[in-house]
Order: structure tokens, then sequence, then C-alpha cells
DNA sequence: AATTATACTTTGAATATCAAAATATTTGAT
DNA sequence: ATCAAATATTTTGATATTCAAAGTATAATT
């Protein structure tokens, strides 16, 4: 019982300390070595579809905006990410992905479904979903530390 | 089906997004409020028993020991951190925990103890071991990931 | 004894981060 | 209509984390 418990606790250490500098070094290799792994998830943030705002993007990233326009001045000069001037306020500054930061939003989304499918291939319909519950837990517990503190 | 393992997809990156962001916050309150999170995980990585080399921890933290050497120069400034030199062979540098790094360390360990008995306190022995797994093949996967590009 | 290897530290440069100051634009109040 | 306050972003200065390469001390090898 609390050995299982133990293991989980072992695993979830194992995984976090790992995925970073594993994401990190998937991108190394091939066309994308120049941009770190901070520089992807900002491409993830940024998203496939409609630009955003710095500020939504700075949000979703936990973030200053002032963070966000550094990277994203660096994204920029690598061709990862265009800028627009949103016409109805022009405070407002509107980022979205260049044909190459779609491309590369494209194979994070790959590195994590097969990630992911890898994971959970050994498991059953069933199996899912305790998956699922077990995960949505630990994502509330600490949603709900991260409101008590912000 | 696709559903769940989207599910899954999202709840990873959701966690993993967040759980640096609290631990930090953890910290920045009460009696450790002046060591970073990475500091917390080096003094993880030292441990609390018998001191190890300035290597053995840097392999650990997949660092190089020069970061380890700064880490460490702070780490002994706050007091979390003693170096001694191996009589052994004097070109070692062997760290310990002084007594208040060995209470961090229980701090941290305690913390994550919580957030895995609430992430599966409402599951049963059953579910247990099927996250175990399912955890177990994602620490898999990373790792051979990393041997790949190492 | 001299060379090579190992363990660590120092240094210089890059990235990521924040807080606070500065700039531009919009909204609201008089 | 004008001025003040609010909002969105950028810039600046400081700190932390990181690596690679150069430097230092000790041990092992030849």
């Amino acid at each position: 019982m609390t050995e299982t418990i133990n293991i989980i606790n072992e695993l979830l250490v194992e995984i976090y300390n790992n995925i970073l500098t594993i994401e990190e070094n998937a991108f190394k290799e091939g066309q994308f070595n120049n941009v770190s792994i901070t520089e992807v998830h900002t491409v993830e943030a940024i998203g496939m579809y409609e630009p955003k705002s710095m500020s939504e993007v700075a949000k979703e990233l936990k973030i200053t905006v002032g963070t966000l326009t550094v990277a994203v001045n660096n994204l920029v000069k690598k061709e990862y990410v265009e800028r627009y001037r949103s016409e109805n306020d022009r405070r407002v500054v509107k980022i979205g992905l260049t044909k190459k930061g779609r491309l590369l939003y494209r194979v994070h989304a790959q590195f994590h479904r097969t990630m992911v499918n890898n994971c959970v291939e050994d498991l059953n319909e069933e199996e899912h979903k305790v998956l699922a519950k077990a995960l949505g837990k630990l994502s509330i517990f600490l949603k709900e530390k991260y409101n008590l503190l912000v």
C-alpha cells in the first residue's frame, strides 16, 4: 500500500527530472537546433490559430509580459513568430506563428503524443480512466496549492 | 479512447507547468524563504546520509560540475550544505547537509508525500498499481529517449 | 621524474526571469 | 474637449542558472 505510493512518488520525481532534459535534447538535433525548450513552450502557448495578445500568452505561461517581450524578440529574430499591432486597440500587440513556427508546434505536439501513447499502450480502457482520474486529482491539488498562494 | 489519451496528455502538461511554480512559492513562505527550488533540488540530490562527491551529485542533477560548484558556494553561504575534502583522495570534495539542510530536505519530502497522497486517496489498491505501471512506462520511455541522445 | 588523467573551481557568455521605469494608447470624468 | 487614470507593452537593471573552456591541485601511469 504505502509501498506503491512511494513508487508513484519516485516515478513522478524521476519523470519530472528527466523530461526537461529530454525535450531539450530532442530539439538540439535536426532542424530546430536553435530553439530552447522554453522557446518551444512559448510557441506552444501562442498556438496554431488566432494570434494572441502578449498579455494572454504571458498569463498562460505564468511569466511577466516583460519576460515575454524578450522571448518574442528572439523568436521573431529566429523567424518562428510574427508581431502584429491590433487595429481595434493600438496598444495591443498580437503574436502569431510563422510557417516555421507552426512546423515546430506540430513536431512538439507529436513528441507529446508519442510519449503518452507509449505510456498507455499496455493499459486497457478502464485503466486509462484510472490514470486520468489520478492525474486529474494531482492537477487539482496543485492548482489549489497555487491559488492559496497567489 | 483517444479522448482519454488526450486528457492524459493535457493533464501531464498542466501538472508539469504548475508544479515548479507551486514548489517555488511553497518555499517563499516561512523559514526557507531564501532558497530557490533549484537549490531545494540540489539539497535533495545531496541526500540525508553519506556525503557525496561533487561529480556524483552533478551527475544525478544532470548539470556540469562547474554549475554545481556555484550552487554549492551559495548553499554553503546560506548554511544548508557543508564541504569536506576526502582524505583518501584529496582531489575529491564531499558535500553533505547541515542540520538546517536536513530540515529543508524533510520539509520538501513531506510536500511530495502530501501531494502524492492527495493524488491517490480515492484510488483503491488495484488502481494504485495501474497508476504505477503507467508512470513506470512513461519513465522508461523518457530514459530510452534520453540514452538515445547522450 | 615527467606525463597524463582526474576532480574540482573559476571565468566569461548566454538565457530566463522579475520589478520598476518609460512609452503609447484608450477610457473615464469633469 | 481636455486632463487624469488605466491599460498594454517595452525597456532597463539586477539576479539566477546554465555551459564550455581555462586554470589548479592531486593521483596514476609510464
